[in-house]
DNA sequence: CACCATGTTCCTTG
DNA sequence: CCAAGGAACATGGT
């Protein structure tokens, strides 16, 4: 569940659950997912911190810890990877299958759960500083967006998800954003102008804002951590939907693959 | 068995 | 040094 949207939703959902909680202890169940830090440094740093606040940047959560001896906050970042989840559960619940790290605070634990361990939760904030700008920030606009390409040809579908030209777009968005601003995937970053430049920063916006508006509505299932996280009951217009005709032109929407990964795109519309 | 999956990082090649 | 492409990471669903 991890491009912007679901991380801002999830970030909404914890934000009031955790602050002014004191962590307790902290289990390490998969240490892959602490480098580099260790499950001891983990451990020692966060017993006794409480939660001071939380934020998103891109898909990174960035916790804000205070230690009870100390002056200086300490910052917890986290990353879902692919398959990550993060939720609270009542102290005697028993824990998932990959459960990764749980932290007891008393009367509930805070599960950081990760099927394929992609993600992250970590002392170290070093990815963070290398983000590109906030798309739901005004620090983006399309004059950055294009002067941060200008020695590049690659395809536009592959640059959206570079990080530190925006933060936040992932494989999905990515193709929805095309798709809304009429953009061929394939289309070289060197051969888009300022019209086009300023259509995709535009519908980059518009898709990411609604998704976390329709996020809005499936908080419950980030509670207990069961069945689906609602992430596709947001409406795609065209990832995922290969073969079914376009809303908007009724050609059908075609797949390709760039870079490993999946784009979909409709040939009518984007051009 | 084959292929696919919301992400990032590392390695190789040019 | 840089850009670009692909493999690796790890597990599960169809």
């Amino acid at each position: 569940m991890p491009e912007l949207p679901e991380v801002e939703v999830l970030a909404r959902h914890l934000r009031p659950l955790l602050i002014g909680k004191k962590i307790r202890t902290v289990s390490v169940h998969r240490a892959r997912v602490l480098e580099p830090t260790s499950a001891a440094q983990l451990k020692r740093a966060l017993r006794g911190a409480t939660f001071r606040k939380l934020a998103r940047r891109g898909k990174y959560l960035v916790f804000e810890l205070k230690r009870a001896s100390a002056r200086s906050p300490l910052t917890l970042v986290g990353h879902l990877g692919m398959t990550g989840r993060m939720y609270l559960l009542p102290r005697a619940a028993s824990l998932p299958k990959h459960a990764a790290v749980v932290m007891d605070l008393g009367r509930e634990q805070f599960v950081y759960e990760d099927t394929r361990y992609f993600g992250r939760f970590t002392l170290n904030a070093n990815s963070i500083s290398q983000l590109g700008p906030e798309p739901l920030n005004d620090e983006f606009n399309p004059k950055t967006f294009a002067a941060a390409l200008a020695r590049s040809r690659q395809a536009i579908k592959t640059k959206l998800l570079d990080q530190s030209l925006v933060a936040g777009v992932g494989n999905i968005y990515a193709s929805e954003s095309l798709y809304r601003a009429g953009i061929h995937p394939s289309r070289s970053v060197a051969r888009i102008g300022l019209p086009r430049w300023q259509r995709l920063a535009a519908a980059v916006v518009e898709v990411l804002g609604e998704a976390i508006t329709q996020g809005g509505t499936t908080l419950n299932d980030f509670a207990d951590g069961e069945g689906n996280s609602g992430y596709f009951q947001v409406s795609l217009s065209a990832y995922g939907r290969e073969g079914e005709p376009c809303a908007r032109c009724g050609r059908e929407i075609r797949r390709l693959v760039q870079s490993g990964r999946s784009t979909f795109y409709c040939p009518g519309c984007q051009r």
